[in-house]
DNA sequence: AATGAATGAGCCTTCATTCAT
DNA sequence: AATGAATGAAGGCTCATTCAT
């Protein structure tokens, strides 16, 4: 018996359908054509089981035009990943510099709210780069992890915060962690716009998720 | 800046080591060392980029044996992927059925404990089983989500369950199933052994999470 | 536009359904199943696009069991063919042993009649013995051509001891060979039961269409 | 013991050893070696008997450029094919297009002469042409089926208007078309440029044959 | 004879990539 | 930049055949 609950409709890495590169990001002609290409079938089908050619006849362009703006396949990734990864952090930082002087527990709510919000916004892009940093060498992928560790760190850094902080009650922090960043990346799987919630909904809610799991109690005390 | 938080230590799919299958349930011979094999480079590579050459290598067969056991390299994917959600499935209907005539909230947390302790225990075939199943085809994957559905629709009642008692309080119990499923999901990704804690470990923290997340009061009421 | 006259109703190599090895030649038990069920493929798909796999799984018998009967597949199309010559060289010796004491007209008309028939009764063996013997290796098709060869020396010696006779009027005896060897052999191609002729009344015509080639004359002088 | 009149030589499909592809019908570049290659290799060993790194070593060329000029091994056949009963058709028209207001008899006359020469000119397209068909896929043999098809109206038409005409006697018009189609169809087996005669000695001969089975009389009347 | 597993060569095809134009 | 042809490695898979049982 199906339940209204279910998390996996269908057989497919991502749930929503549309795109893809975060505005203002997106290069100008092929290069864009051939990125934006690239991520919808990585996000769909995964890297390994998309060819040059894919991509190249999605992005309708030839297949020698891809070499003249990317070195190889691995690099489109890369730069998919990149631009995946530095997009979440800018969005972190911006949401943390709306709310630096203010509590630890404000700081979070943003966090979370951010995290998720992208997450609903480019779920193909953070499918990707979720799934699929793995498919980079070590030498392609140490810049982009860097970005992904910084992106941790921060909101690392605000829960250790708030750890510290007697209206919340940790049991393990690193736990914590793990629990509040994994709940918000797994959201680019299900979430699609057509869903009935929208990204600020699904944000809030999940901020709240957070904060009830970091045993926030009712009144808290100036941070 | 690297922190002790970092939830993604190095450029692998999975952090754990260690194999594999549940035991019990690895055939004999051949078969057994070809699942085997394919299981862990699937969890580490992707099933894209690991060729039948690849696994018969690992598994110290010859290519045309894997053939005499399996009609396909899909249908490899396939039997993994099946055997990981029925003993996923198997180790939820177990955990409930010990606390079939408690309270909801007991339920919920065997619910949870479960599903964390098998993606610890199981961590490579949690990492398959959950990341490529979009490479089925749809007449190949329609058995397997069947079980995965009916893994989701038992936790899905036990959430609907609490919900309808007044010592929970819950904004939106399809999210709820969303970050509660999901963050289990994640602790394959991260788990290993030698990570200091132990699978109960987590598996009580996580429960306790799920509890906070639901909005449990402090002092509940008979179920 | 299509006419009644078409030669090739459809893409199969031989139009006859049915089966197959001359009675009384086929072997009993699994011998006689995988000769049997080879001929089938061979005569409808060629050798080379039968396997080993297909001829047993037709035969229903295991595919080592074909090992026990025969050295290689290539020795069952050995088989086969030798069956076939051998009986078109007896039913072409028994005709001729019929009349071997009247006119040459009287054998080369008995020799094609049953040149045609048995093209027309063993239609698939006589498909495979025509365009499959390029596929024995020199020493394998040595026997098998001797007798061939000696088919053709019986139609070729009738033919030239009509030419020597003054009611037949050849212009060239060997492209006589050819035309009335060739019109025969292309029988097995399209003859099947069910097309509104005998294999008597097809080999009478036929042996009449060979007469008038040859020229004969409306009052024959004894031979 | 061997005759003179053996007309199977040597083990081999086709007698002949020169190409191949009619004057200006072969491409430029690879992909006419290729055609060539592959048509030579066909009609020597057959289709299944003859694996695209063949072709490409004959070719002198490499696997994978084969695989820029054709979408697979079938449609390289399905290309010669097409070509042979092309070329086949266009001549039989020719043929009749020279002698259209000519009496009947002038007219299969002629196709059959049209008929031969091809034959003889090409044996190694028709003796693919002619045994492979069934290799390709009912998708597409369709266009090349319906070439044939005309092909042999062509002949069936003559044959018709023939037998309406009192100079000829024939008992089966049906039998006339398979057994003048099929004498003519078997020269590209053992015609070769050596064995003496020219084509149209050849053509010439069988024309005479195919006059005398359809039982013309010696005084015609105007057609 | 018959079986089930295994073998090594080879199948057709696609891959990411390069090069001359 | 863009093109069409070409390249060498590797892809998944099937082949005819063998072997221990």
């Amino acid at each position: 018996m199906k339940t209204s609950l279910s998390t996996f409709p269908q057989n497919r890495r991502v749930a929503a359908e549309a795109v893809i590169l975060p505005i203002g990001v997106t290069p100008k002609g092929a290069r864009g054509k051939i990125l934006n290409a690239a991520l919808r079938l990585f996000a769909l089908r995964g890297y390994g089981a998309t060819s040059v050619r894919d991509i190249c006849k999605e992005a309708k362009v030839q297949t020698t035009t891809l070499y003249s703006h990317f070195p190889s396949k691995e690099l489109v990734l890369a730069e998919i990943i990149q631009l995946g990864h530095t997009e979440h952090l800018r969005r972190l930082r911006e949401a943390l510099s709306q709310c630096e002087h203010q509590a630890p527990a404000e700081q979070l709510s943003a966090l979370v709210r951010a995290h998720v919000i992208s997450h609903c916004e480019y779920s193909m892009l953070a499918v990707v780069t979720n799934t699929e940093m793995h498919a980079l060498s070590d030498d392609t992928v140490r810049p982009v992890m860097a970005i992904l560790q910084e992106s941790e760190s921060l909101l690392g850094e605000v829960l250790l915060r708030c750890s510290q902080n007697s209206i919340f009650d940790v049991p393990d922090i690193e736990l914590a962690l793990r629990a509040i960043g994994g709940m918000g990346m797994r959201v680019a799987f299900w979430y699609e716009p057509n869903c009935g919630k929208t990204p600020e909904y699904v944000a809030d809610t999940f901020a709240n998720f957070a904060m009830r799991l970091m045993g926030i109690t009712h009144d808290p005390q100036p941070g």
